[in-house]
DNA sequence: TGAATAAAAGACTTTTTTGTCTTTTATTTT
DNA sequence: AAAATAAAAGACAAAAAAGTCTTTTATTCA
């Protein structure tokens, strides 16, 4: 469904919103670890982020990633659209090159309706809500 | 959502259901050109469903895929369990190691029912059913 | 029986994705 | 200013997915 990198970004972005809810900013080694995932390929998916201004970050001692209170307002939607592209809320499911109603694959009306469900799911998520329930250990990032 | 693999897997089964329903076989050349895939790619592909009993072959001249009625009742939920595994219809759409209700990721809840609606679109769509609109070009294998 | 046909099998290449390692740049603190 | 810290950048490697090519095996038909 999610390529392994933006499962990792929507995992990272999470793991960044609650450590950073009240101004601390947190190292690329600890969301690694707070996510289970290798440092380094999470280290350059959360650049792409960056630059996108979906995420912050500073160098030097201190430093490290953070959300600002814009950033908190963005969606998974918009974490899957810079990771991802956007094949996933428009392309066709059976892999046609463009999915439409005038040449609709078998699984078309079906599959627009799913397709419109992850989409509102990502959309609604925003990047803050979960904060929480993950500091209360209700919900989780990591597996084991 | 499906891998490459599975998306040719879907629409040569489809193909092959629609060109075969009175008997007759059909040539991985036909096949590839009517769904628009790499020739040795889905011959390869529809080896294994083959091995599985998801589709029948014949060798020699007049042979070809075909499937028989038995065939014709399986899912597009079959098909995409040979091909992709079923780590659609279990796994976490985070990417934790497990899908569970104890270690909930984030995106849980609703993840939960998007993946049933996937596996009923997959599992009530029968192999035959969509001959007719298939004949009448009223759906389509490949784009453009 | 022999030629033709078509799937089966398997080796191989290319591309994409995932993951690792090293060097550079920016920032802070002493 | 110097040392320490942490992200940024970029080169590289490994693995997986996608795609290609050649040879073999089974079947039919003349
Ligand atoms: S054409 Fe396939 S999903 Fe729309
Ligand atoms: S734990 Fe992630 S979908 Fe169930």
């Amino acid at each position: 469904m999610f390529s392994k990198a933006c499962e990792y970004a929507i995992r990272a972005v999470l793991f960044i919103s609650q450590k950073s809810k009240d101004g601390k900013k947190v190292g690329i080694r600890e969301i690694a670890k707070g996510i289970d995932s290798p440092e380094h390929f999470i280290a350059k998916i959360l650049q792409d982020l960056r630059r996108k201004g979906l995420v912050q970050s500073q160098k030097g001692p201190a430093g490290g990633f953070y959300l600002d209170k814009e950033s908190m307002n963005y969606s998974l939607a918009d974490v899957v659209r810079v990771v991802d592209g956007d094949s996933l809320f428009s392309g066709c499911g059976l892999g046609l090159k463009q999915c439409s109603e005038k040449k609709p694959c078998p699984l078309h009306h079906t599959f627009k309706q799913i397709r419109g469900d992850i989409y509102h799911m990502l959309e609604s998520a925003k990047l803050g809500e979960f904060n929480k329930q993950l500091e209360k250990n209700v919900l989780f990032l990591k597996g084991e």
